[in-house]
This record gives C-alpha cells, structure tokens and sequence, in this order.
DNA sequence: GCAATTATTTAACAATGCTCAATAATTACT
DNA sequence: AGTAATTATTGAGCATTGTTAAATAATTGC
C-alpha cells in the first residue's frame, strides 16, 4: 500500500506524538519503543522514520511539547502578587504536580541516556530558556541590584534544586525514610535559599558571589 | 569446558564488578552490555547470571560500591574544622569532583531506567543513609536546637540538590549558555541556603518549617 | 488508462537481556 | 586407577530492540 493519505505529514507527526504520550502515562521511558508507537499509530515503523531522524528526535519534540504544557502551566498562574519568593514557589509547584501526575513525561525530560544531550537544538534550548526566564524575572525583582549574571546563577541554582527534589523524591524511594513529602522539601528550599540570597551580606567568605 | 575454577565465585564477582566499571570509564551507562562485560571478564553471559540475578542486580552491586568510594572520600576528609558550613561544602565537592571524574559511574547512581529503585535492598539504602548522615552531623552542629526531623529534612534538600547541579550540568548542556561552573552553583546553594536555615525567623510565613 | 511518483510496508541486520540444554572438567567413590 | 556423579562454563536460541533499504501498492500527472 502507498500514499493511503489517511493523514497529512503534519497530521501523523501529531499522532505519533500523542501516541508516545500515552504510551508514557502507562509506562516509563526505558520501556517505550518504535514499534509499539508505531501500533498505537496504526502505522509501521518505517513511516516513523520517514517524520522523525530516530527515536531520539521523536523523543526531543514530546519533550519540546511538555516544556511547553510547563511554561503555559506557569503562564496561567497569572501571578501578579508582588511576594516573588510565593512566586518562585508557586512555579516549583507547576513543576512538582506535572511530576507528579505525568511521571514518565517527566522522567523522560532529564534522561540522558535516551536524548543525546550533547547537541540539542537551538530551538530547544530556547524553551528551556524561557522556563529559565520566568524565575529570573523574579528574583531580578527580589534583588533590583543584583546583576544579570548574578541572577542567572541563582536561576539556575534553584532549578537545577527544584529538578534534584523532584527526580529523587519521584522516581528514587531514598527518602521513604524520612517522611517528608516533596512538596515540603521544595518549599524548605525555597524559603530558606532566598532568604539566605536576600540577608544582607556583612562579611562573606572568599568565593562568594555578589 | 567446566569448572575451569580459574576463579573462586568471589573472585569471578569481583572481576565482573571490576569489569564494568572500566566499561564505564569510555560508555556510558545505557550502552553497557553484559556481553560486553562477560568479554571483558573473558567469560560468557551464562557465567554472569551465575553470580548476579540479572543486569540490574549487577549494576546495583557496581552503585554500592561507588556509594563506598564516596562515603571512603568524605570520611578521609577528616574534618575538624568548626565551620560547619565549609564541612558541608567540602562534602558536595567530593561528590561534584567524583561526578567529573567518573560521569559513567556518577550517571548509574541515579539511573532509574535500568535501577529498578522499586525495591532497593535494605543494605543499599543503608549506604545511602550513612552518606546523609555525615550531612546530618554537620548541619545538627550548626543548629543543635533544631529537630531530628528537621534536620533529616534539610538533609534530603541539600542532598537533592546538589545532585541536581550535579546531574543538570554535568550531563545536561542546558546550562552552556550560563557562563558558570558548577562549583559556583553548589556554593552558592550552600551558602545562601544554610544563612537562611540559620537566620533566626522573625516572622517567617505560614507552612515554614521548624 | 498508462507511467511516474511516493506513501507505506515488509524483511532483514545487528545487538540486546536472559534461559536452558549441551558440554567438558573436576571431584568422589569403589 | 578408573568409573560415576557433580558442576562450572559454554553455546545456541528466543524474543525484543533501533534502524535501514528494498519491495509493494496506491495515488497523481499526462
């Protein structure tokens, strides 16, 4: 069979997304494979390799799909409150709850060993840039004096945290026994992190920043 | 060919263990094989599932005794220093410089594809939970009033993330763009979240800890 | 209505984790 | 010493994986 026309290009690359995004909610990203997107398509797998390079691509762009459902999540905060440091941690929270509820979406984000990390889109890197944003708009308006670098660093810091809390306390059971749910530990972060980057430095160690 | 008895079970385990990790030296993590271990023994596969139940039983042993190397660093630390806050940071870059070093190794720790974290062994999360001790003792002297709960909590947040750090600029290029090492990142998360932890709280909002 | 195009499939390759029957070398026993 | 029981080790095999490339069938253009 050929040219069954069923679907345009751009509707099978839809398809296939949305078919690897199911097949995530049941399993995890170790155990999804082309041939069962293929099925769940209702295709074979060569016509997945005539819409992505490989596996690894189709995988970037559900990952490219998801950093979008996060930033729009953060978007439809809303948040105008002028308690940045509520701020931040409401968009931990966007992070931790799409954690929680799409584990496998999630996972797959921070897998390298599926994504070749080492050369990721410029497209790509500019939605993670954007997420990186959102923090940094705050704690720019948290310290008005701190500069660029300095806030970059910090956003960084915070998410690369907020990222640790998540993976381990999801997808690690290390903290079964200390029962402190996620949401507590991210908020212990939060809080303390920025009070400790906005307390007025009287004589700081050598090393430190700002 | 049978019971060459080149090797007692032991030394077979040990060998295997021995193999893999050099494995990890050049690959990482997904693209170890236990063909390609069992030739690196000058075995066969047959032989490996003799010793161990299956790949991730033999990866487990491979993270415990990465844990040892890591618990055997920190303790040859021999920290007397009263500041306890420097003795923290002496410990997360142990394991930031260990992460460097051996990125193969570092990655498997917090692999949860191939580690079924499910159902880790009991001696394993003991390992675990004498790594977090040795945090837990410094953070106890900085503040002995504060509840053993509360300090195992803020344990398993500065653990979480400076793994976080760790993983994201190590294996993840996310932060390329952001000019800064990781070893800035990790002391400006110590430093900024332990002044905060021990900022004596005026007034500190609703749902704080301790 | 025939020919060119092309979407889709099928088959195939190499490699994977894992199992189990075949095999060969060592012990145990007479 | 020589046979029998034991067992360490292998090798073949199964199902599955990602990926490619040739075969196939349907649509388009003439």
């Amino acid at each position: 069979m050929a040219r069954r026309s069923d679907h345009t290009r751009e509707e099978l690359k839809e398809l296939a997304l949305k078919s690897a995004e199911e097949l995530l909610n049941d399993k995890s990203a170790s155990e999804l494979s082309t041939r069962q997107i293929a099925a769940k398509m209702g295709y074979t797998v060569g016509t997945l390799y005539q819409i992505f390079k490989n596996l690894p691509d189709l995988l970037l762009h559900v990952n490219a799909r998801t950093l979008k459902i996060l930033y729009d999540d953060c978007l439809a905060l809303n948040l105008t409150s002028d308690n940045h440091q509520k701020n931040i941690l409401a968009y931990a929270n966007v992070y931790l709850e799409f954690a929680h509820s799409h584990p496998g979406l999630w996972e797959l984000i921070f897998d390298n060993q599926i994504l070749n990390d080492d050369e990721l889109p410029d497209w790509y890197l500019q939605q993670v840039n954007s997420l990186f944003s959102l923090i940094e708009i705050q704690l720019k308006a948290i310290q008005p004096g701190a500069s660029a670098t300095e806030v970059t660093k910090t956003s960084r810091v915070l998410w690369s945290s907020v990222h640790g809390i998540c993976t381990l306390s999801i997808n690690n059971n290390l903290f079964a026994q200390s029962a402190c749910s996620s949401e507590e530990l991210i908020q212990s972060l939060i809080s303390h992190f920025i009070m400790g980057w906005t307390t007025p430095t009287k004589q700081k160690a050598r090393g430190k920043s700002e």
